[in-house]
DNA sequence: GCTATTTGTTCAACGATTGAATTATTTGCT
DNA sequence: AGCAAATAATTCAATCGTTGAACAAATAGC
């Protein structure tokens, strides 16, 4: 439907060369089996010539290998497959969420290479002493991915909250972050990258949005339009359209959690009604299964939920049959809206898929003009708990893909 | 924050002349006055040299005319404006809805050149007949395009229902269609355009969509990222992102009409309770304004209710502010969700506007967690009645001039 | 009438793709 | 073993579009 869109910009006699790099390159990060140059070249529409050329671009600049040959029917002379490189430019992804810290690093290949999680109730810390923890844990993350062979080529930082596009977090409200111009703190501290061109040194981004591009960008990939629903403390959704991250006029999308589902509901600290957050948030799901939320640690609060689920409890059944519903409404809403044929529940809401899945899908069945001629999947994500700071790792090494012609120069 | 996306397909040698000519021509398109070739070189970055060679291609085409000369100060000599040629490929808009047939025709700088409307009540119609008839209108306007030296280069009908991507109108509710193939029912009548290359003969296209796209093309142009709600006896809205009209996985998005805004509300004919449909429908105000609904035919209703309002009647004034507050909690969720800054009503809503834009922006303000910081523009459309006619015969002619490759190799 | 200034064109050079021919390497068959 | 068929990948002259600088055109200001 959508016709191919040209560039934004003007279309030099580079680019094309660039273009190509990236088409070609795009197409082996897809592919699921090492593809070979005259697969790349069918594949494109390029001639076998190019395709060499270019693969030998990639090559040179060590962002692609050659595989072992790869088994093949019939005779003829052997391919040799081409994958991403797993020693080139890696990717730093940092977290600061509610009650933990995370830093990982993702290799070219996408496979998480460095993970450390730092377990601390982060309300009571000052941004800039929790910032200063995480340049620490990146440090530590820096150090292990020289011993691998990796260069760190960029990072991006996922926050639950609103940022703008220069990286200010505006407001992060389950964090108490409030006006924190993170580029400014991070300043202060040695470098946690390289610099090279075409990649920010550091990107800050919503932790639904950063989310769904681990999703998008895990294996098996994920479709190229879906909605990836972060469970929290709050309700974030990151919304994937035509395999891009959509990220609203201002950068504020997929504020889901505030879509109204009983209009003169319960009053938000929004300042709206009946939104979402007030039946489908953890704290509201924890208290109607009648779990005083003093006593339980945030991060095992979904944990201890789906046992009681398991074991049959009515509460926590009930809760979360009364979330599910509450969720499918909006969810619902959604699908007529944006008429998208696959919902993600991430986050908190992974675990609890088996017992939400069901209402959700009962809403959608009910709600939604068109689920009659084509179902809607429901499904929990793919990655952990910490998929966040994953797909912020994975949104580097997805940029140099994206626009290889940065990091060969660099190399020159 | 959306970085440059290179094209899906390969990037050939000729992609170059045809990525710039689309460039280039995409300029001229947008902008106010009618730049100079130095003026496109600098604003696209290419070269004055590459400029002059597209466009004369472009002149040679006749996609392109030259203008007087623009008045500039100071030295030099003088430029040379460039505009949209309005002798070229024309777009012919075909509209079918409830009690009206609109065909009109729209030359390539974006001038309505022919217009006919014919009002009768479709629904006890077949769709075969009524397609009919819309041939012979289509023929008329052929015939006058011809005249004034414009060659229609393809058509896009508007259809007040569910449409899939082979023309297939699965459903259009009001006006009692199921399942019309409509493609192979014109096939039956002579060609209604010419064929070139790049330019589908015939799309069939949710109205609300192509009104979007009209709006989005209207001088002044669209912001580019809003949402266009068209409200007739359904409601549908057309989503613009970025630039373009986002259509779903499948081509049904913008049932904005289906959002639940009193999830155990009014039962609708889609399944579903409480949607918005039942709350701010033209039925529904015009029940709640307690006119009766028999005795106004459909296309006086909304205007009837105006004058009502424009005279103080607290009747149609209670009912537009109850319609208005839900279809503002409804946006507000879409707003939310999709952090859009303006919202443009369009169809019915036009007229209503004044009554409908106070709730709505209140609603927004209560529950949008973002407007404290910036504000959203709640409009009425600046196209006519007839919006998603003339956004279909746009349509046809953007696409040339998103892909001018197409025709000039055509007359080449 | 002269100069500065801006617009637009011309032209040799360059870079990337192209397509055909060539080389490389394996399977299947006799 | 040996040979033909088949597939993969490379080489190379030709081609196409852009590039950048030089040049021609046309006007305002002095």
């Amino acid at each position: 439907m959508s016709p191919t869109h040209a560039p934004a910009g003007a279309v030099r006699q580079g680019s094309l060369r660039e273009l190509n790099l990236a088409l070609v390159l795009g197409r082996i990060a897809a592919a699921d089996r090492p593809p070979s140059r005259a697969d790349l070249a069918t594949a494109t529409g390029l001639t076998r010539a190019t395709v060499s050329a270019v693969v030998e671009d990639l090559l040179a600049g060590r962002l692609v290998d050659e595989a072992d040959p790869a088994p093949r029917a019939g005779a003829g002379r052997p391919a040799r497959g081409l994958v991403l490189a797993d020693q080139g430019p890696a990717g730093l992804g940092l977290e600061v969420n509610v009650d933990y810290l995370t830093v990982c690093v993702v290799d070219f290949a996408g496979q998480v290479r460095h993970r450390t999680v730092y377990r601390a109730d982060l309300r009571p810390v000052a941004p800039a002493d929790a910032l200063a923890r995480l340049v620490e844990l990146a440090a530590q993350a820096r150090a292990d991915a020289a011993r691998q062979g990796l260069t760190l080529a960029g990072a991006a930082l996922a926050v639950p909250g609103l940022v703008d596009d220069t990286g200010l977090v505006r407001l992060a409200p389950n964090l108490g972050w409030h006006d924190v111009a993170v580029p400014a703190l991070l300043a202060e501290h040695p470098a946690l990258t390289e610099q090279v061109p075409g990649v920010p040194a550091l990107v800050v981004d919503n932790e639904a949005n950063l989310a769904a591009l681990g999703e998008l960008h895990s294996r098996p990939p994920g479709p190229a339009s879906f909605l990836h629903i972060s469970g929290e403390v709050g309700i974030g959704a990151g919304i994937v359209l035509d395999g891009a991250l959509f990220r609203g006029v201002r950068g504020w999308s997929g504020e889901i959690g505030h879509l109204p589902v009983h209009p003169q509901g319960r009053p938000c600290r929004c300042g709206g009604r009946g939104c979402l957050e007030q039946y489908a948030g953890q704290e509201a799901i924890v208290a109607a299964a009648g779990l005083a939320r003093a006593e339980l640690p945030a991060d095992t609060a979904t944990a201890r939920l789906a046992q009681l689920a398991d074991a049959g409890d009515a509460d926590a059944l009930r809760a979360l049959h009364d979330a599910g519903t509450a969720l499918g409404v909006a969810v619902a809403g959604v699908v007529n809206l944006l008429d998208l044929d696959t919902v993600v529940l991430g986050g908190g809401y992974a675990p609890l898929a088996p017992w939400l899945c069901p209402p959700v899908l009962a809403e959608i069945a009910g709600r939604v003009l068109t689920a009659a001629w084509s179902p809607v999947t429901v499904r929990p994500s793919t990655l952990g708990a910490e998929a966040a700071a994953v797909g912020a790792a994975g949104s580097v090494v997805r940029r140099i893909v994206a626009q290889p012609a940065g990091w060969l120069t660099r190399t020159g």
